[in-house]
DNA sequence: TCAATATAATATAAAAAGATATATTGAATT
DNA sequence: AATTCAATATATCTTTTTATATTATATTGA
C-alpha cells in the first residue's frame, strides 16, 4: 500500500484499462456486435438494420440505446427514419481488427 | 423466418458474432485486461503479475484460470512457479490495437 | 391514422465480484 | 523420509449487479 512510483503508473494503467472494458463491455452482445458491424460498413437506419440482422425491434431499439449512451455511434434523423453511424475511431479501430480476425479471409495462414 | 439466403449469410454471422463475443467478455474485466496486457508483453509466472498489478492472490489465481479456460494463454511449470503466455494470436491483435487506442501516444491526433 | 422508432416496466435468470478458507505441488531442510 | 515453506490453484459462499426477453405504450413525422 505504498505510494511507489511504480503505483502511480498502475493507477494510470487501471484508468486506461476501466475506460477500455467499458467499451469492450459494451461489444459484448451478439447483437450489438452485428450492429456496429452493419453500421461500420456505412450509415444504416434501424429498419434496415432490423431486416438485416432479423433482432427484432424492441430489443434493437434497445441495444441501439445502449451503443449510443456508450458514445459508439451517432444518429440523424431524416423524416420517419433515423440513421446510425460510427461515432467512435476505438470502435472502429477495434471492429476492424475484430472482422480481421474473426471473418476474415483464411487463405493466408502465415505465422500461427 | 424463411430460409432465404440473407439468413443463411446471417447465420455465418451469428457463429462468428458468438465466438467473437466470448473472447471480448473474457477481455472485459479489468484485472483480466492487465493481465493479459502484461502477459503480452511477455511470459510472466504469477508473482511477477502479482506484484506489478497489485492483485490479490486468489482474484488473481481466478482470474488468470479464466484466461485460461477461454485459451487466451498457456502456461508452462518451472519449479515452483508457473508461467503465463499468450496463446491467442487473436487476442494478441486485440490487445495491440486497444494498446494503441487507449494507451498510445497522443501526439498524432489526426483524422478524429 | 399509419409507419418508424423509442421508452417503460417487468420478470427472470444469470453471473460477476470479493472474501475466506483450504488444497496441491515443488523445493528446501532436518 | 518427514516436515515445512513458498507458489499457485481450487472451493465455497455472499452479495450485488447485470442481462435478456417480453409486452405494452409513447413519440414523431408523413
Amino acid at each position: 500500500m505504498t505510494h511507489s512510483t511504480a503505483n502511480i503508473d498502475l493507477e494510470t494503467m487501471r484508468a486506461s484499462a476501466s475506460r477500455t472494458c467499458d467499451m469492450l463491455k459494451t461489444l459484448s452482445n451478439p447483437d450489438r456486435l452485428l450492429l456496429l458491424c452493419q453500421i461500420s460498413q456505412g450509415e444504416c437506419c434501424v429498419s434496415d438494420l432490423e431486416e438485416a440482422l432479423d433482432i427484432h425491434q424492441p430489443t434493437l431499439s434497445q441495444q441501439l440505446g445502449v451503443l449510443r449512451n456508450e458514445g459508439l455511434v451517432d444518429t440523424r434523423r431524416d423524416g420517419k427514419r433515423i440513421y446510425y453511424s460510427v461515432a467512435s475511431k476505438e470502435a472502429l479501430a477495434v471492429m476492424q481488427v475484430l472482422y480481421e480476425q474473426f471473418c476474415g479471409v483464411k487463405s493466408r495462414r502465415a505465422k500461427r
